[in-house]
DNA sequence: TTTCGACCGGAACATACGTGCGGAGAATCA
DNA sequence: TGATTCTCCGCACGTATGTTCCGGTCGAAA
């Protein structure tokens, strides 16, 4: 199933996008031949098989654009885009990355964000924050917290810091001072924590947080 | 072009628009018919000609599925609503209700944000924050705030509240005790603040918070 | 070398599908 | 009333389009 994907084949599922975005209906067999400059049908039918083999998208039998892209290769609509919400998140236990598994996992959960709000990013996730562990860094139970995935941090980011000693996750603004790190919470009536660089280990940045009341 | 549609080029328009949810592709016009229940596929021609003079929507010819809908009409994404941003919110006055000028007006900011954010509420329109004095309510500079307008709240609410005496807008949870108003933060470690009723007026009930960071 | 599987090319086939045509009732108008 | 327009019907034509078949190339494995 992880099977890489030739050149060929990447360029059809993005020029599927391409005429997606630019018609809203999909390509058919013989758009996509010239579009990719492919030299017969065949090929094309050929390759889209093994797309849909793959996961990348779902066809329908004799069916003229009967092609739906699926998991990260959909842009229904061009300033939306998809992403899994990751549950489950025990108090006590760091965060799962997301992994190809995530996606072709039927049963999670997704939600289509406006584009601004990942500001373009790659395999943005998002958690649901349980307890208010995090008012601090004002979240409170039931916010949906965006995450970019990532092991480093530069100063200032906003970080989701896996706290060795303590055994949780938490999020704080990321400082790196002498040797020490230094978590300071956003809101600046909280002071901030100081934790030895080793016991901190960063698992993404915080692009965004999203609370819907009631 | 005000023309009215007749029943069946409405049911023709709505299956358009269902069709499209379910399949991601546009129907055909022999899709239409047996969905639509109509007897031949001319009428469907005949009534999508009509529908694309009026504006409804629009066709390529000679190509299967080339419909695409327009306006009103669109749904490419389902899940997706259009709301204002309302700016230049100066501390110290009330806010201003966005009205039809506030969509006719061509600089108004506006926002594509998943219907589950709104959970169907019409007229939502947005506030972007500006300075620390919402902290309380776990909200702080720069995010946007989801109001839905009304000038009534129930018991728990999260209201946008002008205060009369302070000459301020404030972010609360609304609780109606004997005659008076409390006004409780969304921070638990926050006390609340007692106003008496009629000196406090509910602008908005907040259904949303969303946070950009970076 | 042979074999095999992945991948490509060309062509044809069968159907999916948009469109045009003649005509028929029904509604509107003069 | 007749003329005109709107709306619908059934049918058929021609193109659009998914699919299949057969053959070929090339590199890895046997």
């Amino acid at each position: 199933m992880a099977k890489k994907l030739s050149e060929k084949q990447k360029r059809i599922l993005e020029f599927i996008q391409l005429f997606l975005d630019e018609h809203h209906y999909p390509p058919t067999v013989r758009d996509i031949q010239t579009g990719c400059e492919i030299s017969s049908t065949s090929v094309v039918d050929y390759n889209l098989r093994i797309l849909q083999r793959e996961g990348y998208l779902k066809r329908q039998n004799e069916v003229s654009r009967g092609i739906e892209l699926l998991g990260t290769a959909k842009r229904s609509a061009p300033n939306v885009v998809t992403i899994p919400i990751l549950s489950n998140i025990a108090a006590g236990e760091p965060l799962p990355v997301p992994s190809q598994d995530t996606w072709n996992n039927d049963n999670t959960e997704t939600m289509d964000l406006p584009t601004f709000l990942t500001g373009g990013k790659e395999n943005v996730f998002g958690v649901r924050v349980k307890g208010q562990s995090m008012i601090d860094a004002l979240i409170t139970d039931g916010d949906l917290v965006l995450l970019e995935p990532t092991q480093t941090a530069s100063d200032g980011d906003m970080v989701a810091a896996w706290l060795r000693d303590n055994e949780e996750v938490t999020l704080k603004r990321f400082f790196l001072e002498n040797g020490k790190v230094r978590l300071q919470p956003a809101n600046p009536s909280m002071d901030p924590i100081y934790v030895p660089a080793d016991k901190v280990s960063v698992q993404g940045r915080v692009i965004g947080v999203i609370r819907s009341v009631n």
